[in-house]
DNA sequence: CGTAGACCCTGCGCGC
DNA sequence: TGCGCGCAGGGTCTAC
């Protein structure tokens, strides 16, 4: 399975929704099976949802944020196998079929349109909860975040800035959402490869035309993969319920012992914190 | 304080 | 062919 819902996957699923969701309302939640990394709050969700009108849908980091009429706000994030589909007009019919008999199939949303809006994760990475929309800022999901990476704050200066004091590797740093949120293991991957930058190198290590390769390999790769439709994965849908799509192709990502696309040297994988690297020991240093 | 590791969970690919 | 094992990994919490 090659990759999960990243940052791009997220906000194409937020264009592909938004059209049709603002000015629809939520007659009904229904909840089939709360488990979930954290338990999903049923009888919040029923109180502050129902009668609601959708008044828009924004991102951050990789949360999806919906904002009702009277300031609540829902929040669904993908885990790493969770889909949000939109039925009726737009779902295909195998998952219109299914109803609610998809075991995995943990919340469904019955709008006044007559459509539902349905929430499946089989892993159960993912989380839905909803709080009031001032409240976000301070949420423990929320307070520590760092910067977008697409939002023209990400440059080499911040990230030689981020880095100064620090002493790890170069990808895990990449990966911290409290410096800049939304670079997850594909795309981190990725994005050294495109900066030339070895994965393992320390943080202490790097010059600050470097770090600005850095950055522009993450805003780059991002964006190019948002331009796309998302990265395609086995489990990903997005909002009108097509399975992946598109692909931008991954240079190094799960390409362990494959020729490099520039130099026909083979690619290489490693484990830091964990997570497979795969980078070109060439190319990247 | 900064970093490393555990944990949550299930589908799937692979080896025997 | 069938089965069991290990990997995949974002985000949060705990341990050092």
């Amino acid at each position: 399975m090659l990759g999960m819902p990243e940052l791009p996957e997220v906000e194409v699923l937020r264009r592909s929704l938004e059209p049709h969701l603002v000015g629809d309302r939520i007659e009904r939640v229904v909840v089939h099976s709360p488990a979930l990394r954290e338990p999903i709050p049923a009888a919040r969700l029923r109180r502050r949802l129902t009668g609601k009108r959708i008044e828009g849908l924004r991102r951050r980091a990789k949360y999806l944020l919906i904002d009702l009429e009277g300031g609540e706000t829902l929040v669904v994030h993908l885990g790493m196998t969770g889909t949000l589909t939109l039925d009726g007009i737009l779902a295909p019919p195998e998952i219109a079929a299914e109803e609610q008999t998809d075991p995995h199939e943990h919340v469904t949303l019955l709008l006044r349109s007559g459509r539902r809006l349905r929430f499946r994760d089989p892993r159960r990475f993912g989380l839905f909860f909803s709080l009031p929309a001032a409240k976000i800022e301070r949420d423990r999901h929320f307070a520590h975040l760092g910067i977008e990476p697409l939002g023209g704050e990400l440059t080499g200066t911040y990230l030689h800035r981020h880095a100064a004091g620090r002493r790890g590797p170069v990808k895990p740093f990449l990966m911290d959402a409290r410096v800049v949120v939304g670079v997850g293991n594909i795309y981190s991957c990725e994005a050294l490869y495109r900066a030339g930058v070895h994965p393992a190198r320390s943080v202490a290590r790097i010059a600050a035309v470097r770090w600005e390769k850095v950055a522009s390999g993450v805003r780059e790769v991002l964006a190019a993969a948002i331009e796309v439709g998302g990265t395609t994965l086995n489990d990903f849908a997005d909002g009108e319920g097509k399975s992946g799509y598109f692909q931008i192709e991954l240079e190094v990502y799960g390409r362990e012992g494959e020729p490099c696309h520039r130099c026909a040297g083979a690619i290489r994988r490693i484990v830091q914190s964990g997570r497979s690297t795969f980078y070109c020991p060439k190319c990247q240093r």
